[in-house]
DNA sequence: CGCCCACTTGAACGTGTTCAAACGTCGTGG
DNA sequence: CCACGACGTTTGAACACGTTCAAGTGGGCG
């Protein structure tokens, strides 16, 4: 019952994207998990992996990044309980990115063979699942607009945008406040940027009360601002209707 | 039969990343399509929109977009014949970006329930499906990586590289050289820079004799010198072992 | 012929980088 | 208890990559 509980939060994030029957919900909760703690700039799959399981994480939080030579590093998205960051790997074989936790981090292994299974007998749940990846993927499109087109103020304002709302989805938020364990350096490389500009562009939303950042925790202090600042649209991540922030 | 022809450039699209048998073949390109002529420039689903067909790429050339207030775009990846660029809206109900048409091309529109159906019967199709967005997202990943943290001159030369491998895969190629119908706007809204770096980037490439853009065709003169340039490793696109450059 | 559009060039400008150094905090060991 | 080192943050100043503005070229087509 360990593992029931532990994925629990599985069910309630594939339920803010698709619909689940109470035996649909009950089969997924039922999958048989590994529970591992990783510590805090372990990897959990490689580049060039060819994993066997799922990674659930059930508490703490991950990242997917790409290495450069040159030792650069991108940042390629950030994943909180529920997320299920290698599902890709039930159909892509080889990791073509890395995936790491960035505090201590509770995540549940599932093997692949269990969740095409559970998939294979449940239709609505197969589509929940490919659901999951599409939606990784809108994000993606979201980061390369703000890559390619947003100016350093907005693209950062909008990750802390994106960052509030996928956290609130799941129930870790404290009125406009969430726990967010990233260094600027760490900023830095999902956005793109240096460090000492990372350090600017923060200073700035906090001397315009947008944001405050501050141990590790996310303060928004003016939420139509830092919206209209990053001209944040919700949408991409296609929460079912009356989610939305 | 005139459907059935038209869909076997998608059938060899899907064998480029996933196994079919001959069944299972056969049932795709009985697919029921309507065949659409697009015009340059039309856009052939628009963010916002809930489609409820899937556009194949016949013939011709599209791309997805994004527009920001201001003006600015930002296009997210382009599609050649065999790819269903709007595939992932069997999950997703509304389209959170644009798809458009850059020289007159041809499109067979297939109902979600048509497809539906056959991933249904054949779970193997459905997992080829699912393949085919997973490698977008794949892709979406690479971009993401090269507009944070590649120079303008490396990332150019990355896209190059990537159109270069994927028009081959499908067999439009002759030699090192393919059709590119783009202008030098649509590349710099791609790469994520102005039009005026782009061809200077361009004059860059050609001066040192690795490609060649004239006429909407593009003529690679030293394929590992502009891998080189674009720390180019195709892994990312999953094509099955054996089919890489 | 003349217009439109894509491409090209030059020059000034600006956003973000790089380099270098200093500051603060926390955990460790003497 | 304090010294020390590690690490993240902060600051200043010079620099560079890429942008913007402005103008001019060249080809295709009515």
């Amino acid at each position: 019952m360990a593992v029931r509980s532990n994925l629990r939060s599985f069910t309630q994030k594939l339920e803010s994207v698709a619909d689940l029957d109470p035996e649909e919900r009950a089969a997924i909760e039922r999958l048989p998990a590994t529970i591992r703690t990783l510590e805090p700039g372990q990897d959990i799959v490689r580049q060039g992996d060819r994993p066997t399981q799922c990674c659930l994480i059930v508490e703490g939080f991950a990242f997917r990044y790409k290495m450069l030579r040159g030792g650069k590093r991108q940042i390629l998205s950030f994943h909180i309980p529920g997320d299920i960051p290698d599902l890709q790997n039930l159909y892509l074989d080889v990791m073509d990115h890395s995936l790491g936790a960035l505090v201590p981090t509770q995540a549940a292994f599932i093997p692949h063979g269990a969740i095409r299974d559970l998939a294979g007998r449940f239709p609505r749940v197969f589509g929940a699942l490919w659901r999951e990846t599409l939606v990784d993927a809108a994000t993606y499109r979201e980061w390369i607009v703000g890559l390619g087109r947003r100016s350093a103020y907005a693209r950062t304002a909008h990750l802390l945008c994106e960052l509030l709302v996928r956290v609130k989805a799941v129930g870790l938020t404290s009125d406009y406040s969430f726990a967010l364990p990233l260094t600027q350096a760490e900023l830095a490389d999902a956005l793109g940027l240096s460090i000492v500009h990372v350090n600017r562009i923060i200073q700035l939303l906090r001397s315009r009360n947008l944001v405050t950042m501050r141990g590790g925790k996310v303060t928004v202090g003016d939420w139509e601002g830092l919206r209209t600042a990053a001209e944040f649209d919700p949408a991409y991540l296609h929460f079912k209707a009356g989610l939305a922030v």
